[in-house]
DNA sequence: CCTTGACCTAAAGTTAGCTCTATGGTTAGT
DNA sequence: ACTAACCATAGAGCTAACTTTAGGTCAAGG
């Protein structure tokens, strides 16, 4: 089974220009084509889109991409150096997440701050709310998300 | 307390270059200038910087924290519209890590991988595995990943 | 056979977000 | 007053990741 590459741009939800850049850009491996010279994208194909999509996702550049396709391509001779990329992905993906997970306090403690002061009618209400007014985890929030 | 721009670059970790092409972009608010015109940040300027970076954390555009910034500057009647984008944000947040979550499976899965490949020697083996020999976690990561 | 639609290449254009350069003013120490 | 370190502006330059354009090939259906 094969695709074209516009089943494939309707998969991945990208466009077919940005297939082929992809290709030019070598973070694609060899994909086949017709006598006439049409691409046509086999399982293997579609795994290594996956695999990229996936990595762009936790933001590594398509030059980086490239690099490990490279080690693909060279084959079992650089099996460590791609387990090393993958554990530093993994460490690097937990600490966005971390970091996100951060950054969602001081939203957070954005929203009940327009809460209150769409409830109260003005923001200077709420910046004149008595502490005991404030949930101590919104205090908690604040205090946590001023780290300059 | 005031604080110059050198000064404010260390805090947020930013070259001076970029705090001076955020305040000419409109997304930072006045900034208080002495007479011969250098910039004087104080602790709403430090505060509102926090937000911004908070905000280039989240993937929000320098375009549309400007919009943010001018809702702030427009007063209370904003206070709706900006309750809700910090809601949205707070959403796409939450979508971001779910993401994230799903992207850290299919890496897991490849440390995985990789980590029997460097340990037999090569790709071939592993994948020659027998089924009864990749642990179940395993093979949910896979399957979970591959949803194209 | 001719049109239509999907494919091809090469290359120019776009956008965001910086980053750097040239040129010159300001301020604190000796 | 001189020097060094820091500040200013205007504007050019850069990089990544597309996106669009121009011009052409190819295979199937009427």
């Amino acid at each position: 089974m094969t695709y074209s590459i516009s089943q494939v741009a309707k998969k991945f939800n990208l466009t077919i220009h940005t297939i082929r850049y992809y290709e030019k850009e070598g973070v694609l491996p060899f994909i086949k084509r017709t006598k006439s010279g049409i691409r046509e994208f086999d399982q293997k194909s579609l795994d290594a889109l996956n695999m990229i999509e996936c990595l762009k996702k936790t933001g590594m550049s398509l030059k980086d991409i490239k690099v490990f396709q490279d080690w693909c391509a060279e084959g079992d001779s650089s099996i460590e150096k791609r387990k090393e990329m993958f554990e530093e992905r993994k460490e690097d993906i937990l600490g966005q997440i971390s970091e996100l997970q951060h950054v969602l306090k001081l939203i957070e403690f954005k929203c009940w701050y327009y809460g209150k002061a769409s409830e109260l009618g003005s923001e200077k209400a709420v910046m004149e709310l008595e502490k005991d007014k404030i949930p101590d985890e919104i205090k908690k929030l604040y205090q946590e998300t001023h780290d300059y």
